[in-house]
DNA sequence: GTCTATATTAAGATAGAC
DNA sequence: GTCTATCTTAATATAGAC
């Protein structure tokens, strides 16, 4: 399961419980409120710990987000990989992808918020943390670029730049996502045969 | 021109010059930087005032960002709407609206990050603010929807529930926005024909 | 009108108690 | 291991000077 992949790169990279623990939650608090708006009270509520414990894990509030930033970038490029190795032609893949990250609740997506909406208000993030977003965002279009051209190939999907239509692509689905995260009304929400018509050759 | 609509609807709620100036850089920094990333002192510094000369015009740093979130909501709905009261066809006019959001550094687009990216960060900024936002986040759509109807029974736009293919469409525009902010290379920028193939009829 | 100086509050970070 | 109390810094907001 894909969630499960970006659980395995969390669980690798924290030695012990507590550290997962307030990785976890400080991904889910970050990815709601900002960098700058949240408060190490707030994830260490969250985590179920007091606001000065966090400190023996981690020295600065920068260190939390800048972990995080690297691992979910690095869970961003594996969710494309993972689909990209799947059997059925491109576009199959492709659609199995997208329906991951639109899956209500989707840990990819939550991860995408962190990374690309976050590095967005960029001027009020850590300098290390844009650098590593910066280096690392890069992997989910090498993994989905071979990808769409095999699709080109296969004409199933429509001719141009490889790499304009995964701008494209990653950019429909980081706007549906935050769509999805103010959604009012579960119903009417575009379905991925909707958003892949841009892709398919007509 | 689009931009001027904007303006005019900035200066119309701005009595002097100096709130203009402020309401005006706020909304730079504010989108640049989210609210909580926003200190007082670069709204100041940007307009190029003191710290404490902000104060003489607005109460609070809330109250800027509710301020601006109001009029940012309405030029939002106003550049739907004087796109719908264009020349052309349906689609000619969503292409037109769709260019004058692609645009680099277009005004439209400042609005868009500041009501729907800032909301979806939503905990961290003022109750007041949430909620003009999301009282006025209907005026695009209400002024799309007709639009897409139109161009349904003219056979250019694809079959389906007009809400959903709104919400598909500003959600794809709102990720656009955010490539764009991050645009390392101008070039492979996805095209508005691409942009658009998602709604044509094929 | 505009700035500088200052009071106040909130948040980050540390250190010592249980 | 975990919390409470505390120090320190930074940002909001005010008030008084030019």
């Amino acid at each position: 399961m894909l969630e499960q992949r970006f659980i395995d790169g969390f669980e690798q990279l924290a030695p012990d419980q507590a550290t997962r623990q307030i990785i976890t939650h400080a991904l889910e608090v970050f990815s709601r409120k900002g960098f700058a708006g949240t408060k190490i009270k707030d994830i260490a509520a969250s985590a179920g710990f007091s606001q000065g414990y966090v400190y023996m894990y981690f020295k600065s509030k920068e260190e939390i987000f800048t972990k995080i930033v690297e691992l979910a970038s690095e869970g961003a490029g594996r969710s494309v990989q993972y689909a990209a190795e799947l059997e059925g032609t491109a576009m199959e893949r492709i659609t199995w992808l997208t329906e991951a990250f639109l899956s209500p609740g989707s840990l990819a997506m939550q991860h995408w918020r962190l990374i690309l909406l976050q590095t967005a208000t960029s001027e009020a993030i850590p300098e290390e943390a844009k650098r590593i977003s910066k280096e690392k965002i890069r992997e989910p279009f090498e993994q989905l670029i071979p990808l769409i051209m095999e699709g080109q190939r296969a004409l199933e999907i429509v001719d141009g730049d490889p790499l304009e239509l995964a701008i494209a692509y990653f950019s429909f689905i980081q706007g549906l996502g935050i769509a999805r995260s103010q959604a009012t009304e579960q119903n009417s929400f575009p379905t991925t045969e909707l958003v892949l018509r841009f892709l398919k050759r007509s």
